[in-house]
Order: C-alpha cells, then structure tokens, then sequence
RNA sequence: GGCAGGUUGCCCGAGCGGCCAAUGGGAGCGGACUGUAAAUCCGUCGGCUUACGCCUUCCAAGGUUCGAAUCCUUGACCUGCCA
C-alpha cells in the first residue's frame, strides 16, 4: 500500500534521516503491512521540551500513515540516566522521577490517537524491568553485550577521556537494548526512532534482537537540530521553552517560533510541520520572496503552538502578538484583548506607593524586565525603555496618570522583544 | 617522587604594590538600520535609595605595608617537564 510506505520518502524528502539500517528493508516491512515502532522520553525534567518535540512528531507521520506507534516513558531509564559528554548526572529522587513520569505521559498522551485500528498504545519500561534480578539481567542481556563496542560510543569515550562514568551510567545502553527487545516481543515492535544522539542505544537493541530473536529490526535517527547561529536549538534568553503551559506560556511559547531565524525556516518546517512536503516548500519558496511578511514564522508558529497548546491558545497569543506588536495605538485595543495580550506576557499587579504610580525604575524591577534597579538606569539611559509607548526619559519620576491604558494598565517595554504588563491597584 | 608554571568578573584573557571595579576579545543587554530576522555600526556590561559616594570582587585562610589582584606564609585544585 503506497500510503503506509510514504512515511519513509517523506522523512527522506525532508532531509529527516540521519542515519537508518537498510532503508530498503524498512521500506518492505512497512509496506508489507502496518508496522509497531516506538521512541522513549525519559523522565529527566516536569515537562518535555523541543528536543522532544521533534521526536513525537516524528511518531505522528508514521501514525498518520497507518502505523502503530508505542510511547515509552523511560519509568527505569529515567532513574539511571543516558550518559551526557561532559559529567556524570546526579541521580533524581525516586519520587520526584515518579512525579515528572506522571507529567511526561500526560504530554504525549495529547498527540497521539489512542483508538483505531493503529491505536498508540503509552508503555513504561518499569514495568518489565521492575522484577527483573540483576543475575537475570546480567545473564540473559549482559551477556550480549561487548564492553569493547560499548566503549566506542561517543559519549562514553568522551566521559573516559575526562570526568570518568560510573557503571549505573555505563549500563543505560542496556536497558534501552533491553526495552527494545521487550516490545519487540511483546507488540512486535520492529522500529525505533530517535535522535541522531541516540542512534549507538537503538542499534544495540537492534543487535540484542538478532542475537536472543534472530530477527530483524530497524533503526532510523533524525538529525540534530542545528541553529545559523550556532547556538543551542529550544532555549532562549530565559532558558530552555519547555512544552508545559506552566512553565513556557502559549505566549511566550508562539514568540519563540515567530521569531526564528530566516535561515533555520528549512529545517525546522520540514521538522516540526506536518503540512505536506509541498506545502512546506511553499512557505519557504514565500519567505525567500518575502522575508519580512514573516509568512513562514507565522504559519510555523500557529501550526507549532496549536498542536501543543491547542488552537484557542495559539488564537490568544498570535492575538497578543498583534495587539503588543502590530504598531497600532494600544489606547486603541480594547481593554478586553489588551488586557489578555499583557496576561500572556506576564501581568502583574502593581499597588501605588502613597497614590502615585511607581517609577519606571521600580516597574521594571518588579516586572522582572530588569534583574536591578542599576541595570534599569542604564537601559533607560540607552534609551531602551518605554511605557504604553511613551519612551522613558527620567527613570526615578513616579509615572503620570494619563500613560494607564484603560484606567488601570501599563505596557513596560525593555528593548524590542521585552514586554511586560502592569496593572495599578487603587 | 623531583622540577617549572598556573588559579582574575558569564567565558577567554591582560595586569605583577598605589592612577584597579580592574586593558582586550567573546557572550549578554540597549540604540541606529530592519521584518519582534540576519549582518553591520554605536553604546553598555559587579551591586547599592538620589551617586566627583558607599559596599562586595581578582582560589581559601592568615601576614607584611599608610596602601595589595599584585609581596610573604599555609592549604586546596589544575597544568607542563624529568624519573
């Protein structure tokens, strides 16, 4: 069926193949029927995170083309942790691991279709490694695994060269070998996915199954999301956009993709889209011709922040956006959607200090646009600073009446991209 | 084990008794230009209630001195060379 195998030419066509076992063979299974594949979130943080992101959408093109897929919380693998380049992780307390778990399968539980004929089914590896002994273990994995290759990986060699690992670390390529093996047993689970990072913990599972199964199975990772920039892709100023509303708002959340970079377009549609290839290629083919409609941002932005906050979120911030930064009149936005807009970015109530309004110093401070009142002074100074689109020239002056937006707001900006609302109480 | 050197602000890196809150570069931040982009140019870049003022900084703890990031002592860590 052409369909079930269009997965793979479009991933191939977006450029979202790092590396993979035998294209061709995967190319048969999946064409030979619907097949069962899986990708693992460990639960090392509250909330997944962009990285993340990519990966799930990635189980959604094979969903979307009559695939199953398993969404695995790594209950165990969190606890142990995938070794990283530069040091050994502290271990997680149990508790707060079984916490962040519950969180991490509420968040992939919402892009999935559980019902149909190629349902998503969420699994945990704690639940097959929980009474496994640690002979079993090393009798029936262990024994499968060369220390010699092991070491070969990248990030193990690194940590040997420098900090050292420990064995708890050492032995994570184990247990997610070992979950492949299990789901291939138990839903016969024939494809992992995963980052490009990963591709060293997917092919030992591979190579576990051939060895204890004789099958084979397929490997497929996606490569690293790289910035023009050359900085870290998913953080911005204030660190790391994470896919919780509680900790990234919508708002904060749609300004993030609104405001990558001309030259990053390419990837990450192709990445994080799931418009058909064509499509992509015509944003793209618009956002060369012309840059500063912003077309592809925007529509990136919507399509991003709807699949993960859902499309009355995304509707509320683009409506901020607009409102914050159309370049209209504020006086003009009504107090409804203004006051929604500055929700977004952050209101925050404000009490007069003897029936005045605060200085704009002390307004930053407050709203945590400015992290000191020397560091206020100074953009001020700059010239960085307006309230309700008035610009700001003596910071220590409580503020006139007649800049409250609506009797009671007001628009503290810092810079360009930097807004935050006040609301004056009394 | 012997010998030589290092530890400075977010990072790299000057300073080697007063003029040092500390040269310079990078990052960050602000402005101009733009498209809430990039590049470029300019400015800024420890904190404090107004600031020719005060406070806290140059691995840690002591000491010498009117005065130290700069000298001495001890301790911790790191790096080259020899065995």
């Amino acid at each position: 069926m052409e369909s079930r195998t269009a997965v793979l030419d479009d991933l191939v066509q977006r450029d979202l193949v790092a590396s993979a076992t035998d294209l061709g063979a995967l190319r048969d299974a999946l064409s030979a029927g619907p097949i069962t594949m899986y990708c693992g979130f460990d639960p090392t943080a509250p909330s997944l995170h962009m990285g993340n992101l990519a990966q799930i959408v990635t189980m959604m093109r094979f969903q979307r083309s009559g695939h199953r897929p398993l969404a695995l919380v790594g209950g165990s693998t969190g606890l142990i942790g995938d070794p990283r380049m530069t040091s050994e992780r502290t271990l997680n307390p149990v508790d707060v691991v079984r916490d962040w778990e519950l969180h991490i399968k509420a968040q992939l539980e919402q892009f999935f279709d559980f019902e149909g004929p190629n349902a998503c089914t969420m699994v945990n590896n704690f639940d097959w490694t929980k009474d496994v002994s640690a002979i079993e273990f090393l009798r029936d994995i262990g024994k499968h695994f060369s220390v010699n290759r092991m070491l070969d990986r990248e990030a193990v060699a690194a940590r040997l060269n420098s900090s050292g690992i420990s064995y708890t670390e050492f032995s994570y390529q184990l247990l997610q070998a070992f979950d492949f093996l299990e789901l291939y047993r138990r839903y016969g689970c024939v494809l992992q996915t995963g980052g490009s990072d990963q591709w060293g913990n997917i092919t030992a599972g591979a190579d576990l199954i051939r060895r204890v199964e004789g099958a084979a199975v397929h490997a497929l990772t996606t490569p690293l999301i790289t910035k023009a920039d050359g900085t870290k892709f998913g953080k911005t100023e204030s660190g790391t956009v994470w896919l919780s509303a509680e900790l990234t708002s919508p708002y904060a959340f749609f300004q993030f993709w609104l405001n990558a970079d001309d030259r990053d377009l390419p990837q990450l549609l192709h990445t994080f889209s799931l418009r058909p290839f064509p499509e992509v290629e015509q944003l793209l083919v618009a956002s060369a011709e012309r840059p500063h409609a912003r077309e592809a941002q925007r529509a990136l932005a919507r399509e991003v922040t709807t699949l993960v906050h859902g499309a009355e979120a995304s509707a509320q911030a683009e409506a901020a956006a607009v409102a914050l930064f159309g370049g209209g009149d504020l006086r003009a936005v009504d107090a409804g959607t203004l006051t929604a807009a500055l929700r977004e970015a952050g209101l925050h109530a404000i009490a007069r200090e003897d029936g005045r309004i605060p200085s704009a110093c002390d307004l930053l401070v407050a709203t945590g646009l400015s992290k000191s009142k020397g560091e206020a002074r100074r953009t001020i100074a700059e010239g960085g600073v307006s309230i309700s689109n008035e610009r700001v020239v003596d910071g220590d002056a409580p503020l006139d009446e007649n800049l409250l937006i609506h009797n009671a707001f007001l628009v503290v900006r810092r810079g360009k991209r930097n807004v935050a609302g006040v609301q004056m109480q009394g």
